[in-house]
DNA sequence: TCAGCTTTTGCAAGCGTGTGCAAATGCTGC
DNA sequence: GCAGCATTTGCACACGCTTGCAAAAGCTGA
């Protein structure tokens, strides 16, 4: 175990025969240090290895310069693509993130809040899950910030991001029956996730509008796995769909490889595939898979705009367009 | 701005009736705290939402139960699904991970370990890039840990785990070669890290004993659209190869799409394809790719058991083995 | 030279916690 | 009741930093 400490500004203003607020003042930026006090101490912090603690300065200003991001399977494609967003803008604007996974029990949302009051977090960005009211509370109360990323909750305080989903799955219904497809169908996962139901939803209720039924099938968590499953369960009906919206990118990619090489069906003639997400895997040449993008570069500078943003904005809801993204698993276009 | 402060532990005592150290031998495990007394406290904290300031505990004790995660592209499925593990185990293990993208700049590992330093990370880990040897023997000298993974560094004091890449490549020439192919081929990115070279390397070293050429050929970065760059090299030469060894499974899946789709080959009767990694994609039945499996449980499990250990262990370098996954983009087996 | 002003500097208090030490308390056995 | 002991409690200092305040230093113009 080794007993040498970090070295202190105590340390550097004797090294340097100043003060230790001087050595606090050049570090700190809008301080007033002459330009020769200054150069001493840098010389003197450079030679010594002296870094900043963070955790004494954050004790201090009462603002740590942490922002927690909550998330839970973070292997997932977009998950994964929203995190290196949301970390990159946050570095761009001098915060750090905390990362928590929330992957085993529920109510680890909780759990996860509250590690970010220990470590007292300017802020929170919660990606999966929802925690309880008592401390969202708790943490608003404080002082510290939240984003719900399509969360679709109506609590006030946090800032919340989410898609126009249902508006999404009505264009997608009009791309479908345009395509000449009459025998819609929906692919679910079992989450129940506020966005995954509002597709569902906006989808069924869009083609009920165009005179038009949807066989909904639901299954698991939502992955590529999921999606053969379901894929087996609606091209094993005595009448086979024409047209599959599927609520994730995943699932649409477990449902056409199911379709093809299950089923030997065709993709887009026999039956056409759309997702959501437009994770990595949309374009590759296997799946060329028509799809909505998530805006994640988009998320990622409103939630970290706001987060440091010095005033408290009025608008705490911002609602994002889904683009759709053509590819080759819709017939015409 | 909200001026009201989360609670401190002098609130808690004033509301139970007690001094301000009972209430922090409370929360500290190990400490000598009456029953009666710890339950008082527990009821005041309890009804003033109080919890632990770790910056100030992580100031006294030296020891901020952070660790941070420096890794580069982020939304690729080998290094998010490395990620998950490792925030999970660290989270089991009461350590909470900071996680650093030094996607943007060259040197930016370095940033990334200065941020690391400035809040006292009880210790870092290192998946992508290679720091400064100044900065890490910083690191070191302050009693900082340091796990590097699949870098392949000599310097002393960190763990290093990296996996038997060269034997690997020799077990897959063997593979291809009981195949029945003769023509091999390398597929690489541009991007020459210790382990892809190690691959490479391997592969080629192991053809040469095998009395076999290898055409080598690299890209770009080491993602999907290399991969297909690489097929169009390799594919449009006179002499086609008849079997080829990626350095990654994100090349093999572009090279797979390219030689199907693009030069209407056959996987794997005209030309056999093997990986590394195991990412998820590579088990999707559009690919069935053969591949060795990055063991990221074992990894992240070897890591942060290092980390959290007491004694300073003896053995600082761990060698893995990386196991072949059979699937069908590789004839016989 | 000095009054009047602005800029720089050092002092010391405080942020919220852990912990060594000595005093206080509780318990046991006579 | 009391000596003898183990356990609990409170005091006070330390951790490394920021910052208000007042003293010191520098600068200008007569």
């Amino acid at each position: 175990m080794s007993q040498k400490l970090f070295v202190s500004a105590q340390e550097v203003a004797e090294k340097a025969g100043v003060s230790r607020s001087a050595v606090s003042r050049t570090f700190t930026s809008g301080a007033s240090v002459s330009p020769k006090t200054r150069q001493k101490v840098l010389d003197a912090a450079e030679a010594l290895g002296y870094h900043v603690n963070h955790l004494a300065r954050g004790l201090m200003r009462n603002e740590s310069g942490i922002v927690c991001l909550i998330v839970s399977e973070i292997g997932t494609p977009y998950r994964s693509a929203l995190l290196r967003a949301l970390t990159q803008q946050l570095q761009n604007s001098g915060k750090v993130a905390m990362l928590i996974n929330t992957d085993r029990s529920d109510g680890s949302v909780d759990l996860a809040l509250r590690q970010a009051i220990r470590y007292r977090a300017d802020a929170s960005v919660i990606l999966s899950g929802l925690p309880d009211k008592s401390i969202t509370d708790l943490c608003l109360k404080n002082g510290q910030r939240l984003v719900l990323i399509n969360r679709d909750d109506d609590r006030e305080g946090p800032l919340k991001i989410n898609l126009d989903d249902a508006d999404a799955a009505a264009r997608i219904a009009t791309a479908f029956v345009r395509a000449g497809c009459r025998k819609l169908a929906f692919a679910n996962s079992q989450a129940g996730t506020p966005s995954l139901m509002a597709r569902e939803h906006g989808f069924v209720a869009a083609a009920k509008a165009l005179g038009l039924d949807v066989v909904v099938e639901r299954f698991g968590h939502t992955g590529y796995e999921s999606g053969r499953v379901v894929a087996q369960q609606l091209l094993t009906r005595k009448e086979r769909p024409d047209a599959v919206f599927c609520a994730t990118d995943l699932l649409a990619c477990g449902f056409m490889d199911a379709a093809r090489h299950q089923f030997s069906m065709s993709v887009p003639d026999q039956i056409c595939v759309a997702g959501f997400d437009d994770i990595e895997q949309a374009c590759w040449s296997s799946y060329g898979l028509t799809t909505f993008a998530q805006p994640v570069e988009t998320i990622a500078r409103e939630a970290v705009s706001w987060l440091v943003s010095e005033a408290e904005p009025e608008n705490h809801t911002v609602r994002l367009h889904a683009d759709l993204v053509w590819r080759t698993s819709i017939r015409g276009g």
